[in-house]
DNA sequence: GCCAACGTTGGC
DNA sequence: GCCAACGTTGGC
């Protein structure tokens, strides 16, 4: 199993929204960038992701699961365009800010530090841990 | 609100 | 195929 982390600006599409979706879960859809359309045709039913809040939060506040594989974003016509479906599965006891990120040398290799602007991102299985252990939250 | 970083577009 | 111009993102 895959880790990944899902960017979104809470005022756009938050958390309480996305938990609101229930475990239909919802897609994944407005990526409009190759790298980050890559990722997700990488991802398999079950693969696991952090839901970051950037912006105010600059945060992660939550896991989700993929619950459908890559297929055509409903928001375009422009096939170019894939997503996939998540569902919340839990939010973090204790949020995990960047600014605890940045201060950790074990995280010193995320995307998220290095390249801000990728919205969806693979986390390594260390960087998983790490990160569920500072928010207080089971890891499984 | 500003600005740096980055990705995309389009003219040549 | 290169590169300048432009738009967007996101941290500060």
């Amino acid at each position: 199993m895959a880790y990944w982390l899902f960017k979104s600006e809470p005022s756009t599409w938050s958390w309480d929204q996305q938990v609101a979706k229930g475990n239909a879960g919802e897609e994944w859809d407005g990526v409009r960038n190759y790298q980050a359309r890559n990722f997700m045709r990488q991802m398999q039913i079950g693969d696991r992701g952090f839901f970051y809040h950037s912006q105010k939060d600059k945060a992660i506040v939550g896991i989700v699961e993929v619950c459908a594989e890559a297929h055509s974003d409903s928001t375009t016509d422009d096939e170019r365009w894939e997503c996939v479906d998540i569902k919340a599965v839990r939010p973090f006891a204790t949020p995990v800010t960047l600014d605890q990120i940045k201060a950790d040398e074990r995280l010193a290799e995320m995307v998220l530090v290095k390249n801000s602007r990728l919205s969806v991102q693979p986390v390594s299985d260390a960087e998983w841990q790490v990160i569920c252990g500072l928010g207080q939250t089971e890891a499984d």
